[in-house]
DNA sequence: CGAAATTTTGAGTTCACTCAAGGATGGTGG
DNA sequence: CCACCATCCTTGAGTGAACTCAAAATTTCG
């Protein structure tokens, strides 16, 4: 029940024994498929944490304008609910865009896996640390970018975090969101989602083919347009502990 | 060298231990006073942590466009690059609003006091779990909420904070930012910005008195058009550990 | 007290929104 | 395998919330 690419991720943070490694592909009890569309966590008391295996997920709230904000995409090797181990609830809500499978790991055994090995802690906490720093950007990114720019930074975040955990050599990657969900990633309507992608792609930035895969077709200018900056994503080795 | 309002802020996840919370108080290696709009850490590779013991800052990061967008407010309590500790680096920067007392923390004091407590690495990955918290609901309140709705959560999210920590009794706090500042922090402009408050102004929710002090008037209607739920910040007592 | 920063107000503009309808696509069952 | 239905995409037209530019009034601070 490989969890490669979590592994792959906590090794960019720091060097994992053999142990610790060995710790970690323990973790899943069970494996679970969500359909696509289908809410893989809610705004309860979870008693295990889920992990994106393969597909894409996202997190999202409700308001009561009867919006709806998308506030992170989630990868594979991404936590849906490491919150709740901590804090004990969710405050938010994780949803499959397309067909996702995921272990499934008992809080119980996170618990042990950090009493066995107390590094793992900050291993995790790092992850809720990447996940804050994609939080800002997209503050940032929904307060103060254009249209334009902002779908255009949209697909370089989702691009770079496929590409770092193995998904996506080269600049195309199956994306199975609606412009609805795009716009609800963005703070954008549904329409003006629809004619921003059009003009990105007037502009030879990117392509859409079939099964909703997205092109980037030119990263030079597009990371130019998008003011992408990866440096907020990379993970440093961890030098304490 | 009090670090009274971190205690507090922990203690409401956790249950410390007498030597738990005397590690803590010992944290601080010296005190640093900042003076208003000063930058307290930019994007750097900090070796110590600082603390905000009086006082209120902000996190922002500058777009190449010429625009700020502020992703926080910290109050006292609140870590202001806990992230360089386990990241290495900062990716955004942050600045005193109004006159801030530091507290000054070395990374290896952390680092000790979260070898001699593992239950501390926990404590203080809660202090991210509310970060994340905080600019998840910040990505919806820009993304999805009307200028009038998004000032109205933000003077409420602010004020819940404040009062977590046990500053503001009443429904009244000082807040030292500019109108610039709070349309950084919704996404605004400050013409924008001056008229909304206005408008909240004319509608009896709030006074702003000299001295830069916010009044909440009307507490019940100012949620409900905010539709502010302070559940998000709210933490739970840890269960496991 | 004067200079600098901030707030306030006015006028015109624009980006993104809503409403609406027609075309494409994809999944499902007969 | 095709017809049908639902969902999604596309395009048009009109509207509106928030923006920019600009200048006056006020406050803050040295």
């Amino acid at each position: 029940m490989p969890t490669t690419m979590l592994l792959r991720k906590l090794e960019q943070v720091m060097v994992l024994s053999e142990s610790e490694r060995q710790t970690i592909s323990e973790l899943p009890e069970r494996v679970l498929h969500v359909k696509p569309r289908e809410d893989i966590v809610d705004t309860s008391r979870p008693t295990s944490v889920r992990l994106i295996r393969t597909g894409i997920a996202c997190r999202y709230t409700l308001l009561g304008n009867g919006h709806r904000q998308i506030t992170a995409f989630l990868v594979p090797g991404d936590f849906c609910d490491l919150r709740a181990l901590i804090m004990g609830d969710m405050d938010h809500a994780v949803s499959a865009l397309g067909p996702c499978e995921l272990a499934v790991v008992p809080h119980h055994r996170l618990f042990a896996a950090i009493k066995d090995h107390p590094r793992l802690a900050l291993a995790f906490w790092s992850d809720t640390l990447v996940d804050a720093a994609i939080h800002r950007d997209w503050v940032a990114n929904v307060g103060r970018r254009s249209a334009y720019e902002r779908m255009a930074h949209l697909l370089c975040e989702i691009w770079f975090r496929l590409k770092s955990v193995g998904l996506s050599m080269d600049h195309s990657f199956e994306l199975p969101a609606t412009q609805g969900d795009l716009g609800d990633a963005t703070g954008l309507s549904q329409v003006h989602v629809n004619r921003t992608i059009g003009k990105l792609r007037e502009d030879g930035l990117i392509r859409l083919s079939k099964g909703r895969v997205v092109q980037l077709l030119d990263w030079e200018r597009l990371t130019e347009v998008a003011e992408f900056d990866p440096a907020y994503l990379r993970v440093p080795k961890l030098n304490g502990g």
